[in-house]
DNA sequence: GAAAAAAGTGAACATCTGTTCAAAAAAGAC
DNA sequence: GTCTTTTTTGAACAGATGTTCACTTTTTTC
């Protein structure tokens, strides 16, 4: 698909890529003129449109300054790859707009690693997970959902308080097990109004 | 350093860093103040402004369009805030050469949580460090180093052979402790030319 | 060599972009 | 409360930038 380009537009590009990795932005049409020692933009414009048809440039909208990218570079917009994730303190009533006053901070994170739902990043406080091998101060990648099965470990609001457990559903009741042989389970009732489910454990990080 | 800034100064940090990752350039002051719901581009130059004196911004040029970048980010000019990291299925003889047949593929990790230093990602066989909450199948973020201290947890060849152990330097020995009660800890002689270190372990990936 | 395509020029124009200024609103400090 | 600092607005301006046009030069193709 490269082989169809002339010499000089493979130097326009080539251009393009440098200025990039040096500048860590793009070059105006004049930029790259001067770059190649052309004298008018207009040379640019045209070689830049040839370019695009051919499939090997984009610009993310048409007029905006800088804004050309080389398809299939890695420095360019990588939509997907990775996305960001907010770091959440403590979960708090109001769950799941993620109230901003809890915000720590963010990560990105690769998409492949932790898929394309709508998560947000806990981070562990206490030892109640501790036989799961979750330790104080990991951070969980939680999935908000509603729908959990026996098993999963969940982040469930419990009388306007936020805890990490494991879920069983029982014959009338919920039960939440700490992954702590120290401590007991919690039972839920069926109809229990002050809880709910707010996501399941999907990953951890953890930094030593 | 952070800790002088205002709120809506690290707003308009946070803008600008976001702006560059989804588009792969940085935004135009009028670009900046219609994401922040403001309504003129005079607000927006004035915050630049401080932010610079501030030292958190930099920009390569003056008045050239869209050539503001953020400091911390700036050891990576155009690639973002994430760094691609190879997984390495096994530690094999060659190291830190990372030899190319184990690589089971690559994650794209976080700067601000990796760093910037020379790293990989291992997963992990075994239960051999169970009592450090690692299990069968994590991901270690590996740091490619040879200096390390009492009590970190390193990946060393032993014989053509990876390990992750804890480290400890004795008076004529170094012990490598597996944590797990059930195992013995290693000796090695100052002198085994058959033991090489490769890195420390300075995060971990799990998935559930 | 003739024809066609590609590359380049110079000028003009509309819009985008950074910058400055005066003033007002909002938020903190005291 | 008063005072100061920070934040925001609106307008205006100069220069930068993308775009178009007519035309010339160079290169390629037949």
């Amino acid at each position: 698909m490269d082989k169809d380009l002339t010499f000089k537009q493979r130097q326009v590009l080539e251009a393009i890529r440098r200025f990039q990795q040096e500048n860590g932005y793009p070059p105006t049409m004049r930029e790259l003129a001067e770059l190649l020692g052309m004298a008018s933009a207009a040379g640019i414009h045209k070689m830049l449109l040839s370019l695009q048809e051919k499939g090997v440039l984009r610009r993310r909208e048409g007029g905006k300054s800088r804004s050309y990218h080389i398809v299939g570079d890695e420095a360019a917009p990588g939509r997907g790859r990775t996305r960001p994730c907010p770091i959440i303190g403590n979960v708090v009533a109001g769950m799941p707009e993620l109230a901003v006053e809890e915000r720590e901070g963010e990560l990105y994170l690769d998409s492949d690693w932790v898929g394309q739902e709508d998560i947000f990043l806990l981070r562990v406080r206490g030892h109640s997970m501790i036989d799961a091998d979750i330790r104080d101060g990991d951070l969980l990648v939680v999935q908000l959902t509603q729908t959990c099965r026996n098993g999963d470990i969940i982040i469930a609001m419990l009388d306007e308080e936020a805890t990490v457990k494991r879920f069983y559903r029982e014959k009338e009741r919920i039960r939440l097990q700490p992954e702590n042989q120290t401590m007991q389970p919690i039972y839920i009732p069926g109809d229990d109004p002050g809880f709910r489910i707010i996501g399941k454990v999907k990953g951890l990080l953890r930094k030593y």
